[in-house]
DNA sequence: CCTCCCATGTTGGAAATACAACATCTTTAT
DNA sequence: ATAAAGATGTTGTATTTCCAACATGGGAGG
């Protein structure tokens, strides 16, 4: 477990939890590092959700496949991030989805219930942390959620660009700020066409709502 | 806190818990129930999140007020669900909105730290049982956002409607289903405009995709 | 420097939606 | 039963968005 350290590091759920403490709970838990390659179903549509993931390093698509048999890669998880935690802990029968590498990766999985049950030892903090941790990510999650759907029930394509634009400047405590998605993301995030995004911008500059320059953002208009 | 049972029992926070471990365990973590009159502010915008609540009866408003002192209702809080536990359980620095009363209420408080933690007692399994039912409450506040944001990304409100009606049948197990929402509100949910979607309803009884009568509904193609 | 490639921007016509105004149907209260 | 109020359905027009096709522009690599 020592040497995978560094990875276990890119993740939030190990926050404030020292070296000694990770490996000996990580331990305590049975938890499995498994390095598996593209393709790979990791967690298997159907089967009643048990365990959930962390991605070391890669990532892992969240697969929905329908009674006729067609796939389609519904989100995608990348390193440091958890996949399946939201199926255990909100106690569904089975998993809507499989989670399938979407290249080579390494992940750990770790028993849920193990995990929230806490062990019987008062003293082991890592194991409490580990717990809060977990709680956290699922909390922030959900305020991921919550903004993204603020953006997209605006009616039009310049008021979802523009919520977008004022949280991601309310973010960056600065007028300047550098947005991390390419056009295409933002427009498949924001639920709108590319290039009639594209077009709306060009229309909130000239009428002088905004300004920007490849992905560096101003807000004019307050 | 022995009178309040019936109303405690509203609540899934509170499942699988009997009775005198869950007034033991309320007392123990110093729970208070508050009587707040209509308008009343149960937890103020820009406070450091260190309590949430349960509706015990009556419903809550979370109110966003901006710079300019505009307030404006952002979702409504209802008999049996939490408010606030999503900004402490992902340690935000400030609640975002405010929790007003929306009509004569009674809310219980918890302390987020103190449920979190867990007593010294090995033995409380009324405490362990909170956490895992918080944690599944704000998991499952998760997989409904997740599912609202399928189906307001969808493109056309034909697309829109459809994969919200599907999803109620697969709930419902039955061919034919009832919606809990009058159009206004099923309107404003999936982020369009009321008469439009009136409309579309029509054009999509007239091409023989689904039935409906008020708001027992069928889908007829697969 | 040049070419190729990919991200971004622009444009016009087709399609979908919003909006307003009104019609019809239900429910509630008197 | 009737009136009044509220929810739902219908229609026509003005906007808005989508879509496809093409223009531009800025690296990366030769």
């Amino acid at each position: 477990m020592q040497q995978y350290l560094p990875y276990l590091r890119q993740s939030l759920l190990f926050e404030r939890i020292d070296d000694e403490g990770l490996v000996k709970t990580l331990n305590c838990l049975n938890a499995q590092i498994i390095a598996c390659e593209k393709g790979k179903v990791i967690l298997h549509q159907g089967d009643e959700p048990r365990h959930f993931g962390v991605v070391l390093c890669g990532s892992v698509n969240v697969v929905a496949s329908d009674s006729y048999g067609n796939h389609s890669v519904m989100w995608s998880i990348t390193q440091g991030d958890l996949f399946g935690e939201t199926y255990v802990s909100a106690g569904v029968d089975s998993f809507p989805a499989s989670f399938v590498a979407a290249q080579d990766s390494m992940v750990l999985i770790l028993e849920y219930a193990r995990v929230i049950t806490g062990c019987r030892n008062n003293g082991c903090l890592a194991h409490s942390y580990l717990v809060t941790n977990l709680i956290r990510s699922i909390g922030k999650k959900n305020l991921t959620l919550t903004q993204k759907l603020e953006f997209v029930t605006q009616r039009t394509t310049r008021d979802k660009l523009m919520a977008y634009l004022r949280a991601q400047q309310k973010q960056a405590k600065s007028h300047r700020f550098v947005i991390p998605y390419d056009r295409q993301t933002l427009a498949d995030y924001l639920g709108v066409e590319r290039s009639a995004m594209s077009a709306e911008l060009s229309r909130m500059k000239r009428d002088g709502l905004i300004h920007y320059r490849k992905n560096e953002f101003e807000i004019l208009l307050p």
